[in-house]
DNA sequence: TAATAATTGCAAATGATAAGCATTAGCGAT
DNA sequence: ATCGCTAATGCTTATCATTTGCAATTATTA
C-alpha cells in the first residue's frame, strides 16, 4: 500500500523537476482531489481545504489547479456549466456521463473513443492531443421520477 | 430554394407555439448564426448584429441565445474556454476538433459516437439525451510551425 | 386600433477566474 | 541549522462572461 508520505515524495519530485515547490497548500489540494475522487470544482476544493487550512485563499486554489493541470497531474473537465471541474489525471482514459436530473457524474471507459481519435486524426490531418466525451441524460433513478 | 421570408415564417411559428414572439432582434440573431455558420460566441454575435441594429443590447443577445437553445433551435458548445459557442441545431449530429495553435474549429461526423451512446446507455442504465465529443490537437499548419 | 403581455435596453449585480503586490516560506548551497 | 534566492501565498482589486431588475417599448389578439 502506498502511504501519504510516498505520494508526497513523488509529487514533490514532479513539481521540482518543473522548477516548482511543494507547499502545504499544494499537498492539501492534491490530497483532496485524490481522496474525494468526485469531480470537484474550484469552489468545492476551496471549501474542503479551508477545513484544514482556514487561511488558504481562493486564489491559491485557482493557481494551484492551473499549475497542476499544466504539469499534467490533474485534468480539467468542461461540463455544460460556467465553471470547470477537476480530477486527478486518470491512469486510464475515461469519459463522463452527467445526469440532468440529480447531477450525478458517472465515469465510463470506452475503447471506441480511441478508434474515433485515430479515424479523425487521419481524416483531418490533426495531431490529436486530447479527447473528451460527454454524455448527458437521466439515470435510472431520475427516469422513474419523471413520468 | 428557401427564401428569408419563408424561414422567418417557420421560425415565427416555432416561437409562437411556445408563447414567444418574433422580433427584429431575434430574427437578426437567428440569421447571423445561420448565415455565418461558424461557431460564434455571444460576443461575436453581438458585434455582428450591431452592424445592422446598433441599438441592440448584449443582454438581448444572451437572452435570445438562451431562449433559442431552450427551444432547440440552436446548440450550445462547451470548449475549454470560459465562454460558450453557438451554432444552429445541426441536422446531422457532429462533433468538434479544436486546434490549440490557431483556434480553428473543425467539424466532423462519426458514426462511432452513436455506437458509443448505445453501449454506454445500456451499460449504465441511462437514458442518454446528448453526446458531445471534443478533440483538441494541432492542425497540419500549426504542426509545421512547432519544431 | 386598444389592451395586454412579452421583449427590449440600460444599468447594476453576480459568479468565475486572473492579476498586482507586499509578505512569507521552500529548498539548494553553505 | 542557517542564508539567500525565488517561488508561492494571501489580500484586494480587476476582468470577463453572463444574468437580473425595471421602466419603456413593441408584437400579438381580440
Amino acid at each position: 500500500m502506498v502511504t501519504k508520505k510516498q505520494t508526497l515524495k513523488i509529487d514533490r519530485k514532479r513539481l521540482s523537476s518543473a522548477g516548482l515547490r511543494m507547499t502545504n497548500q499544494r499537498a492539501l489540494i492534491l490530497e483532496i482531489i485524490r481522496h474525494r475522487h468526485g469531480h470537484l470544482d474550484a469552489d468545492e476544493v476551496y471549501r474542503q481545504a479551508r477545513e484544514k487550512q482556514p487561511r488558504l485563499s481562493l486564489s491559491t486554489v485557482y493557481r494551484t489547479l492551473r499549475r497542476l493541470k499544466e504539469l499534467g497531474l490533474v485534468e480539467e473537465l468542461h461540463f455544460a456549466e460556467a465553471h470547470h471541474h477537476y480530477e486527478v489525471k486518470p491512469s486510464a482514459e475515461h469519459h463522463h456521463l452527467v445526469c440532468l436530473g440529480c447531477g450525478k457524474i458517472v465515469e465510463f471507459e470506452c475503447s471506441l473513443s480511441q478508434e474515433m481519435r485515430k479515424e479523425i486524426a487521419g481524416k483531418k490531418g490533426f495531431e490529436v492531443t486530447g479527447v473528451e466525451v460527454h454524455m448527458t441524460g437521466y439515470c435510472s433513478k431520475c427516469r422513474q421520477g419523471r413520468e
